[in-house]
DNA sequence: ACCTGTGGCTGATCAC
DNA sequence: GTGATCAGCCAC
């Protein structure tokens, strides 16, 4: 047994978090009329087994499925929480009519509670225990990658497609075990590119099929075209058709519609998808093309070359080039999956929920599951959601404004999951303790999986990397489930109670540090940026004055330093600049690195914060003039000048929210509704400010960077001008006075009693 | 049908 | 002009 499988088999043994397995390496379940299928690969080999599925609703009580024909058994739970009785059905269709059966009673206007859960596969995980992966390793899956060009007519449309002129251009498919394919349309008519793709995912047989916005172009394209040629996408291991629905996913602020796809037997993978999924936590990528993907990750290789969706066209004539970077693509969707989706992989051995469903769902949801696989294991009744109530979350104070030197950063690791398990923080209603028990277990796995990844080479190394981030991620979440309106066992009191005490501490931490002589900068939840005092500058003094707070916080919560910074920009809450010591700058905070912001925004500001901590104040409005220079001279390339926003709406949604006077217009959304090809929420659009003078109204002078001609360039050069001059002139007090300032000074009085009658007002609004 | 939380800043637009 | 509101993005 080599040290990662000792590790790992630890974790896998906690039947709490990863179910209860007892054949291993599930690839994939899918349930028939009264009978699971189940998929699993061994030795390679692809085997599959049938077992009597088990469908079940939890109910408030018995008499709500009193008249129900279908056949059907009720059983009552322990406990008396309100879901408490358990009905169980033999057939997907006596599950269907008690469902139909339900909805009715509903429309009548019934009180009584029940719960379903609307995918099988997941009521037959969730009961049976099972899940996905468990004793396979990530080499051993077989996945498929599928990039499609297509030719779009003006007025396509999804779901519906199918217009004259609309052509699948090139389908390159690639897989796991080395096959290469590319199906062109200059060889071979549409028809038999697509008989040869099903022909080939049936005789390859992959267990995941991978591509890069598969879900809100690739499939459907493939779907619509199959449509108008009158061919069966029987892509399924029983040739059954795949099929196609609507579908919502919140990932934090935004909604992305996009079309949920099923194939018998297999997993639909989006590596767009999971670029959002990435994004989220490291608000690191540019956009979400495969080129600024991979130029993140740094998978561009030589001679890489990318095609436009709109340019596809162009390229007709130059099938050879098509040919080559459709493949490339496919085989770049392979390589960023690995890197994206082993978390994924790792939630799928955990979570009662497919692969493809494990991608798709929200953390706390997924947290809801564990908890309902543990009651329901021991026959014990489940409550439903409490109501929601406003709570107050962190405490953010920004103390000092402007440039400070030597600055520290202290911070306490997982704070809230600290507090949750020092004091006990969890669900009320949790009467078999497992909330905090998964979360003890979790931190504990978390621990040993880091201290791990350091001893570990190759894929190993990759596999307890993923095993540590994702249990680092499911940590995190479990404060956040106390707040979730739809959890079970949610509880806001005590979500209430998690911040109150994270609150109490961060301020007490920091009225210690002033109390030693630091300056305090900002605070934010649960680190403190501070210029330590006078004779402290060292890393172990710091160190040491952190140590003398222990004796004021709670025990088992520990204060460390975590970054030491030469220069520090503070410019509101939430929003600073950092140099380190190796002369790099990090920059935080929406007001001056938001992806709203253009390009050449971000970088006049970056070269106006690198001289500024740099103490080379006075180079600044030379750089200014060069930047408006540039403008003014067209030198600027239109990347650096267009913005990117992300339509939140559909275009339907805005078109009814404009007509209702219930929003502005949007320049964004006006260029998508003249545009060529559809849009839709999640799309991101790009765009520039045509015109000349101030008095230009974005949203109608806006025109797409793609329309932009360098030959004639037309973008508002007093616009763009001025926008550099507002930066300057906002950051001027800062410029010209070098220093670091009280903000109590700074804020005018007016604003600052202003403050004071605000805050009486949302307290009232809280209540 | 789907959904982890709160706090804060900014640009565009509109009503006044 | 100014304040209010919305949408979007970000910190933690």
């Amino acid at each position: 047994m080599t040290r990662y499988q000792e590790i790992a088999a630890e974790f896998y043994r906690n039947r709490l978090l990863f179910g209860t397995t007892e054949r291993p390496a599930i690839v994939a379940v899918e349930i028939g009329a009264r009978n699971a299928e189940i998929f699993r690969r061994v030795d390679g080999k692809l085997t599959r087994e049938s077992a009597p599925a088990q469908f079940f609703i939890l109910l408030g009580d018995p008499s709500l499925l009193s008249t129900l024909a279908a056949p059907h058994s009720i059983r009552e739970l322990e406990g008396d929480f309100a879901l408490r009785h358990l009905a169980t059905f033999d057939t997907a269709a006596a599950l269907d009519a008690a469902k139909r059966h339900l909805r009715k009673a509903d429309a009548g206007g019934n009180e009584i509670p029940y719960f379903v859960l609307t995918d099988p596969v997941e009521q037959f995980l969730l009961l049976s225990g099972m899940t996905f992966f468990v004793g396979l390793e990530f080499e051993h899956l077989h996945r498929m990658q599928i990039d499609v060009q297509a030719c779009i007519t003006p007025g396509f449309e999804f779901p519906s497609g199918a217009r004259e002129g609309d052509r699948i251009a090139a389908i390159a498919i690639t897989d796991s075990r080395g096959f290469e394919r590319v199906l062109m349309a200059s060889e071979m008519d549409e028809r038999a590119m697509l008989e040869q793709l099903v022909a080939i995912v049936r005789e390859r047989d992959p267990d995941v099929i991978e591509g890069h916005n598969l879900l809100r172009f690739g499939l459907d394209y493939i779907q619509a075209r199959a449509r108008r040629n009158r061919v069966a996408l029987k892509l399924g291991r029983d040739a059954s058709l795949m099929k196609a629905r609507s579908s919502r996913m919140q990932i934090a602020e935004r909604t992305i519609a996009y079309r949920r796809f099923d194939i018998y037997g297999r997993s639909v993978v989006d590596t767009w998808m999971l670029a959002q999924h990435y994004d989220i936590s490291s608000r690191a990528l540019e956009g979400f093309g495969l080129e600024e993907i991979e130029r993140h990750f740094k998978l561009v290789h030589p001679g890489r070359t990318y095609i436009e969706p709109e340019r596809v066209n162009d390229f007709m004539a130059n099938p050879a080039a098509l040919r080559e970077i459709a493949l490339d693509n496919a085989r770049q969707v392979g390589k960023l999956a690995e890197m994206l989706s082993l978390s994924y992989f790792v939630q799928a051995q955990i979570f009662p929920y497919s692969y493809q469903n494990v991608i798709l769902r929200g953390n706390a949801t997924k947290i809801d599951s564990l908890l309902l696989r543990a009651y329901l294991a021991q026959n014990h009744s489940v409550p439903v959601p409490g109501e929601p109530i406003a709570f107050a979350g962190g405490h953010t104070e920004v103390r000092r404004l402007g440039v400070a030197h030597a600055v520290a950063h202290c911070d306490v690791t997982s704070l809230y999951p600290s507090l949750m398990l020092q004091f006990g923080l969890g669900p009320g209603s949790d009467r078999l303790r497992v909330f905090l028990r998964m979360l003890a277990e979790l931190r504990k796995f978390r621990v040993q999986a880091k201290g791990a990844v350091r001893e570990l080479q190759g894929n190993e190394r990759r596999y307890m990397e993923a095993l540590q981030q994702t249990f680092k991620i499911l940590v995190n979440s479990f404060y956040g489930y106390l707040g979730f309106s739809m959890g079970h066992f949610n509880d806001y009191a005590q979500a209430q109670e998690v911040t109150r005490r994270g609150r109490e501490l961060i301020q007490h931490a920091m009225v210690e540090l002033e109390a030693r002589g630091a300056q305090v900068i900002e605070v934010d939840t649960d680190g403190i940026y501070f210029v330590a005092p006078p004779g402290c500058e060292s890393e172990s003094e710091q160190e040491k004055l952190l140590e003398s707070l222990a004796g004021v916080l709670p025990e088992g919560i520990k204060l460390e330093i975590d970054g030491r910074y030469p220069a520090m920009f503070s410019y509101k809450m939430k929003n600073y600049v950092l140099l380190d010591e190796t002369g790099e700058l990090t920059i935080r905070g929406s007001g001056l690195r938001s992806r709203g912001l253009e390009r050449f925004q971000r970088r006049f500001m970056e070269e106006m914060f690198g001289l500024l901590l740099e103490d080379r104040r006075a180079e600044i409005p030379e750089r200014l003039e060069s930047w408006k220079r540039r403008i003014a001279e067209h030198q600027m390339p239109i990347r650096d000048l267009m913005k990117t926003d992300t339509l939140q709406d559909s275009l339907e949604v805005y078109r009814q929210k404009i007509s209702g006077k219930r929003r502005n217009v949007a320049a964004a959304y006006e260029l998508a509704l003249k545009a060529s090809r559809p849009y839709s929420s999640g799309d991101q659009i790009s765009y520039y400010v045509t015109g000349r003078g101030l008095k230009v109204k974005v949203s109608a002078a806006a025109k797409m960077a793609a329309d932009y001609d360098p030959d004639h360039p037309d973008e508002n050069v007093e616009y763009y001008q001025a926008k550099l001059d507002e930066l300057y002139n906002k950051f001027k007090p800062y410029l010209d006075r070098p220093g670091l300032f009280d903000a109590a000074d700074l804020v005018p009085p007016e604003e600052r009693v202003q403050q004071e009658l605000i805050q009486p007002e949302t307290d009232v609004e809280k209540d």
